[in-house]
DNA sequence: CAGGTGGGTTCCCAATGGGAACTTACGCTG
DNA sequence: CAGCGTAAGTTCCCATTGGGAACCCACCTG
């Protein structure tokens, strides 16, 4: 019986049932970044195999995931993203963004960006998609959306009248 | 005996370390969002009151949260986001997202935001802090940064070779 | 035909997570 | 002033998960 997140009203819970986990971001930045077989990956992330088997089937099943055969005879395979799993990678992107700033020592970040559009060493910013300035945490305030269930949820929904109390 | 991505030197691993399982990224957002006390918050997410304990204490330790006592005698505590622990929200915004577009039904999201700059209803998107410009995934590429080691991401570093070769 | 490689599966053990009950300390209410 | 409610945990038991190492099979290469 899951009394997990999984059955939850709520895109973060049901975000974090794919990637709510030690190693699903992982397994997608080693994809994204052309890791992206069965060794490979294991080697690279020290993953025990059995546990590598069991996330990559569930992120197959999310759709995040696809498997190609590279060759039949032996069967050999390749991971590759999905769009739906390309979407992903934004995710590990704000995980790296947040280790970058916070979790490195002084020999600087393991990883750097160039943007193809400009040509430039980047990083992501967060903005919004109306006025294209860049968004803090803090300079957005939520409201409750059509989706929005009082029942799952009843102290976050006394928690956003709250906020709105404030801002008003 | 940590195998885990832990003492790994990426900084993804490392956020993982903090935000790498089903429940800190909700408590996360709860504490965000206002739901800032243990009953609060294990009430509105469904968690066990044990795993409660650990994740707060874990999110502390690693100053992402602070206790604050809004009552000594009896002891009553608020939990707040540290800045570090501020800077996650951006993780939390990008599950989000990636649960707002593929994984909620017709009744559309639970919950939007309104930007306080433009006052408009945005979508948070990631952009270049270069050109401004918005970035998909596969607008950049990686490029070895200054704390890179090859010894732990072996693979990767091939792979990311093999990136370079494909663009130049 | 021995050894290596790719892609797993199996087994055992240790750690983690869920659930429910128990605790402590106060404040309120009849 | 007895009893109930609330906040914040703690404890116990049990089921599930994860790590590690070994094993397996099909093929390729020297």
């Amino acid at each position: 019986m899951h009394t997990s997140p999984e059955d939850r009203h709520c895109s973060v819970a049901r975000s974090l049932d794919i990637v709510g986990d030690r190693w699903s971001p992982l397994i997608i930045r080693d994809v994204a970044l052309g890791v992206s077989r069965f060794d490979a990956m294991q080697r690279d992330l020290g993953i025990s195999r059995k546990v590598l088997t069991q996330r990559l089937q569930a992120l197959i099943d999310h759709e995040v995931l696809e498997k190609v055969a590279y060759s039949e005879h032996p069967p050999r395979f390749d991971y590759r993203l999905t769009e739906k799993g390309n979407d992903l990678t934004m995710v590990v992107l704000a995980l790296q963004q947040f280790g970058d700033k916070w979790l490195v020592g002084e020999e600087g970040p393991p990883l750097l960006w160039r943007h193809l559009g400009c040509g430039e060493l980047s990083s992501p910013v967060v903005c919004c998609d109306r006025c294209g300035e860049q968004v803090a945490p803090g300079d957005a305030v939520p409201v409750k959306g059509p989706g929005f269930r009082e029942e799952d949820g009843p102290g976050l929904s006394a928690a956003i009248d709250a906020l709105h109390a404030l801002v008003e």
